[in-house]
DNA sequence: GATTTGACCGGAG
DNA sequence: CCTCCGGCCAAAT
């Protein structure tokens, strides 16, 4: 039987390199599903908390963090990414940050 | 069971 | 930078 989706999602999602970040919609079309970014957002925001898994190299397509600026999350989120080298311009990470899958 | 909402995306204007 | 739109899908109202 076919994995769970949100099994394949974790699975790419554990793949991204340390210092690299992916969107929403790129994991979605890895893990054999395009353009089903929203259900990728809905499995982040359903993790535990005590997850293993890089959730926080996950951003939106404009390369921000998409969680409410000011949560909790999006502070944790940010430096997170800041410990492991990833730049910020503003809210904006640098087009370079992005992981290329297959590169 | 219809409507709204959400850690979304890409194109158009 | 902004809004509006159509697509997608599950959970909450």
């Amino acid at each position: 039987m076919q994995p769970e989706p949100a099994e394949r999602i974790w699975q790419v999602m554990a793949m991204i390199p340390k210092g690299r970040v992916a969107s929403y919609g790129q994991i979605a079309a890895l893990a054999g599903m395009p353009r089903h970014a929203r259900l990728v957002g809905r499995t982040l925001r359903e993790l535990p908390r005590g997850s293993r898994l890089p959730w926080h190299r996950v951003v939106n397509a404009s390369l921000k963090i998409s969680q409410r600026p000011g949560s909790g999350g999006h502070l944790e989120q940010r430096r997170r990414l800041i410990a492991e080298g990833v730049e910020f311009v503003g809210e904006r990470i640098p087009k370079a940050y992005r992981w290329d899958a297959g590169a």
